[in-house]
DNA sequence: TGTACATCAGTGAACGCGCGTTCACTGATGTAC
DNA sequence: TGTACATCAGTGAACGCGCGTTCACTGATGTAC
């Protein structure tokens, strides 16, 4: 990589960070071409240096959130491997990451699960395999504790829904994931749980309720998991 | 109301009508009072007759959303009730009909409970009401059952963390709601897990996974209230 | 090491567009006598 | 019932703004000999 190559590069990553910083202020949809510009002390033309047109930027900033939030989740898990963890306490933690890291990076987090773009349509062979990097991370530490005596199936969770079942051994089939149908039946229905009150809380709608919204998810963490019978030592 | 009383009646819900197709077609961001305008067949100054400005339209239609929500979960209470239905059996026809009304409405659910519009604020004061206003009708089938044998208590939602407790309470005493800090807690709860559902399915990324939604959603209603002690006759 | 040429990042002007909002106006509808 | 006046819905022109994108260009950086 020379000086060129390099400086292309800087560039770049600048272009993405002053986009982040504009969604940070104004929502996804501030996002503009002229603005990024502006904010960087270019003019609007330099953009397409780097990119073809503004979708092509929106798509590159949502593979990068979606893998950003995957990493996260990651590097939680394997520091808890590392300490010798029970699966579901990893799984705890990971959940925890995940709600974390939505707060923290808001905007990166509505922007793949909010709203979509108006007149931006995300390519889906491009953000799928993204999101499907994250959702592994849950199912894969759901996956090794259900082969530890701490997993004891307690009703309703304990069978998947022969309706919902039939799909799932047919995206396992086809797409070659190393889980099994249940591992993955209680990822989606966990997910499903906790998805929504981070959203409650990301558009303020849950805070006025219970308050302290962070202590309320944690708990909602233990309980989910205690009953889908993955309960604590 | 006289002929032009009327007629001015009939406008302003065209225009209410018509932004709410222009929502439909481009997200709640593509609001536009010239657009609304011209789809109505009139120039844009002409809005300024009934609404002062772009917030006071899109505030107007906010109201409208939570209180249409609201009258679509009363509906289905009311005739639950007729037919003589057990508070719980009441509990899952209304929670399945808040998903109904949610993509079948998805414009005006997105407008409420989605991405907030850039430079735009709710007023707080005009919208808690017509939030509260939905949410009592679920916590008011909660309270209902829990009264019945029906109910049993069962971990891990058979308690209320202490945290979580205390600031319920203190909103039952500040806005006089007529329920228990318990079917409080288990509507925020509940809420929070279908709302997750709700929201990935509106934006696509559940679909891939679970297959029909609307019978996923079913079944998690069931879990849900099972888990929680709900149980069916 | 020095020179000629190629590459390419960024500029500045321009395009056509849609936006919210204002203003002075026209013409229809309603009211008071 | 008819007339004079007030009310008010809607128009058309105009404002200043920011947008994505194109184009011909300048000048710095890198490469080949």
């Amino acid at each position: 990589m020379n000086r060129r190559e390099q400086r292309r590069e800087d560039t770049l990553q600048s272009i993405k960070a002053a986009a982040r910083q504009q969604m940070a202020e104004g929502g996804s949809v501030a996002l503009s071409l002229r603005g990024i510009a502006a904010s960087m002390g270019m003019t609007a033309p330099a953009i397409y240096r780097y990119f073809p047109n503004r979708d092509a930027l929106i798509t590159a900033l949502i593979v990068d959130a979606f893998n950003a939030l995957a990493d996260a989740l990651i590097v939680v898990r394997d520091a808890e491997q590392q300490a010798g963890a029970h699966p579901f306490e990893q799984l705890s933690v990971i959940l925890l990451a995940y709600r974390d890291w939505a707060v923290t990076h808001r905007t990166d987090f509505e922007l793949i699960y909010g709203n979509p773009i108006p007149g931006y349509d995300a390519p889906r062979e491009v953000t799928v395999p993204a999101v499907v990097r994250g959702f592994e991370v849950i199912v894969g530490a759901i996956e090794a504790g259900m082969h530890t005596p701490r997993y004891q199936p307690r009703p309703p969770y304990d069978v998947v829904p022969e309706h919902t079942r039939a799909h799932i051994a047919e995206l396992i089939a086809r797409d070659g994931y190393p889980v099994s149908e249940r591992a993955l039946y209680l990822g989606v229905v966990g997910w499903g749980q906790l998805h929504g009150i981070i959203m409650l809380e990301l558009f303020g709608h849950i805070q006025s309720v219970v308050g302290d919204v962070a202590h309320h998810y944690h708990e909602q963490v233990r309980c989910m998991m205690q009953a889908m019978g993955m309960s604590p030592p």
